[in-house]
DNA sequence: GCTGCTTATGTTATATTATAACGTACTAAC
DNA sequence: GTTAGTACGTTATAATATAACATAAGCAGC
């Protein structure tokens, strides 16, 4: 079977175009929001397209510190309560072992994504591989137990940075 | 296809004999680190009985409590240093989603492991699916990415705390 | 036994991540 | 414009983790 490399996800393509990205990214939030009578008030959006920016999960203390640089002189709380905000609506993904977050490639589909983390340059890459779930999802089964969340981190080293 | 009772992992067993099972896990501690040449000294031993005595994970500073309690007075570099002894000899596994450590139920054996998370009681059970832990790999091999570590953790309701 | 090397632990201070509690301001509905 | 609900501001602190340096304990060679 050849290289499937049309699935590389976007973030590890190296010379996508980002910009367009977020932007697709926010509109699309922003449709989300809206379907949902959800508000997607300034703050949460500036806070959404920091972390869309980044290839790599920002911490909330990184999103403060660009705030700050914006002119906002924003406290811990009100970063985080942003963060909550964008969990609930499922438009970011906190990486639970970096205590970071990243945008959601697929906000509108319901869908338990799981993470590729480079280690060297921080990129992470979000897929959602039915097999996966669906071996966990199988497992648990087997075990009575009743699945609310997968957390699926993957450490190692990106195409982009593996030696050749 | 009959219920699989005979696989529910120890920790979700109601009234298994617990003790027996620190007991082994400290007997088997001590071989391995035996045999590898590493120092399972006083203060690392007991970091490993109190995280194998409890069957939810524990955190640094729980333990550090335990440790007070029986006299020492460690501080918290202490007590991680302990932690990052037993990480490295795989005695226990950290949980990434709630900053706690768990003991590893097979540490002789390279693997790695899932952890099903009970919310309501707290108790993991650990797991170790080829069929999971295979999905993973097939899925970073297509996108050429170098799997160093695997994080699986489910968090739901174990069978013990799911109403009838 | 001593000596010196390595490893483990003690100690002080501080970094990093996150939340509690309460007050103010904005917004939408009436 | 009043009101109810939501979002944000502010102060303080909790919870988790590490840096940096000092002391002590184990161990290898003599």
């Amino acid at each position: 079977m050849a290289k499937k490399k049309g699935k590389l996800p976007a973030a590890m393509r190296r010379g996508h175009d980002h910009a367009r990205c977020v932007e697709e990214a926010m509109t699309l939030a922003a449709e989300l929001c809206a379907s949902r009578g959800a508000r997607l008030t300034e703050l949460r959006r500036s806070v959404l397209e920091f972390v869309w920016q980044s290839h790599a999960p920002l911490g909330a203390y990184a999103i403060l510190d660009m705030l700050s640089a914006e002119g906002r002189k924003p406290m811990p709380p009100t970063v985080y309560r942003a963060l909550d905000f964008l969990l609930q609506q499922k438009l970011i993904h906190r990486i639970a072992s970096l205590n970071a977050y990243i945008g959601c490639v697929d906000p509108g589909r319901p869908h338990s994504g799981q993470h590729l983390i480079c280690r060297l340059c921080g990129t992470v890459a979000e897929v959602d591989e039915e097999a996966i779930s669906g071996a966990i999802a199988a497992s648990a089964r087997d075990l009575q137990f009743l699945v609310e969340r997968q957390t699926v981190e993957v450490t190692g080293i990106c195409v982009n940075c593996v030696p050749d």
